[in-house]
DNA sequence: CGTCTTATTGAATTGTCTCAACATGCGTGG
DNA sequence: CCACGCATGTTGAGACAATTCAATAAGACG
């Protein structure tokens, strides 16, 4: 098992703050917060069309989300990584509109938003919460879109390899290398770039000395340099 | 001045109602909710980094929201047609991530947030409005990501028609003949296409027998066949 | 240890961009 | 109201970036 993430720098922070989980934890009806699930590599946390239940939070390893797709290859969405959350785009609808997969051995905390609002709990304080969660999650999708869009494959790459860094960092893991633990062709499908392009591009970027890579171990050299080839 | 969205046909409907407009006008607190000021072709109704106030809603006419930058083209991050909310996106922050200008003579309504807050509603109902449009927003966001990125500029095009007609028809706006009251280079910069590549494959749609265009009138003619390239 | 999946690398093809010339429409001022 | 000038749109040719197809290499897992 990897490394966990500690609670406050959790994502889901806010709302088990909200819900003095920790200081009152009798207060929190059963069954609202489940605590650290072990999930086993490629199993699934929930299916596109299950219908919504709960907001998860990574607490070790790492997810991603896709739209399954019967004739191409699935369609990644996201990945999501060691302190982040899951789900909270099922939110907006009455059904998850993807699937969310282990991509190594991993656990999770659950947050079971539909019992929550049966539970007592001040509704306005849980919604504060909720709108919260929705609010960065838009800031994200929206500074994705604006860059992704126009950049180059090259750009892309930098821009996603220092993301990772940059979140895993948010979080507290702090770590020299980074595991790369999604496929080539998962970062391509997210990218929109084909696999074949990855590999290749991140050959390049190791021969220019920019990162350092070894089977799926990352190492970010120089992060300035990446960082002007994602910008321009 | 072109025709208006009727109320119940508006984004901000939900709003509003939740507000009783109409019904009891009376109990809006003063200055929370303007309506229809006119704005005119090329008019910013607020700029980038601008303090957050307002919701907008666009009453007649139309709007893009963009990221200037100095050195190449601005970057537009979307179109606001008639019957759709310009600005939820300030939700997430203290301040707009973009400017909003106008493409067209046109009028909005603006819901000012900030002090709706102070007005003495209760705010679970506002916050309950508030949750509903950024789901919304969450949604489409979503949608955007995993078609943009994949698709050829063909498919991107097709889908940008497709989506302008649906989206106009949603809100009432159904006529025959669609105003494309935006630039081809702005439709490049949202598609992440060159203006002349818009150009040529408008021609080629046109050339297929699956559009007619004339200046900024757009007229589609199968939408089945338009629909069929977007999503292969 | 062998098999099956995943990754790398090469060569040819395709699509989109860039640069450039030309056409058209629009708004402005005469 | 017309004519002019500038912004916007169209079209063509060459360059380049990314994809596809294919063959090989390397890991992962039972």
């Amino acid at each position: 098992m990897h490394t966990e993430v500690s609670c406050d720098l959790c994502a889901l922070d806010p709302m088990c703050s909200i819900l003095e989980y920790g200081a009152n934890e009798e207060k929190i009806p059963e069954g609202v917060l489940l605590r650290c699930r072990p999930v086993s590599r490629g199993e699934t946390i929930f299916r596109k069309d299950d219908p919504f239940r709960s907001v998860f939070a990574v607490k070790s390893g790492s997810f991603k989300t896709y739209v399954p797709k019967p004739d191409r290859g699935d369609q990644v969405v996201g990945f999501h990584l060691v302190g982040e959350l899951i789900g909270s785009e099922g939110l907006s609808g009455e059904l998850y509109p993807f699937t969310a997969r282990a991509l190594e051995e991993s656990s999770v905390c659950e947050l079971r938003l539909n019992r929550l609002a049966e539970s007592g709990y001040e509704l306005e304080t849980i919604q504060k919460g909720i709108i919260q969660l929705l609010s960065s999650e838009v800031t994200f999708n929206h500074e994705l879109i604006s860059s992704l869009v126009h950049q180059s494959a090259d750009q892309r790459i930098a821009g996603f390899l220092l993301s990772l860094s940059q979140r895993l960092l948010r979080h507290g893991m702090q770590q020299k290398s980074i595991r790369l633990s999604m496929s080539r062709s998962d970062i391509g499908s997210y990218l929109g770039l084909a696999s074949e392009t990855v590999s290749r591009i991140l050959t390049k970027l190791q021969k220019s000395g920019f990162i350092h890579l070894q089977h799926k171990n990352l190492e970010i050299l120089d992060a300035t340099a990446l960082a002007q080839l994602a910008d321009i």
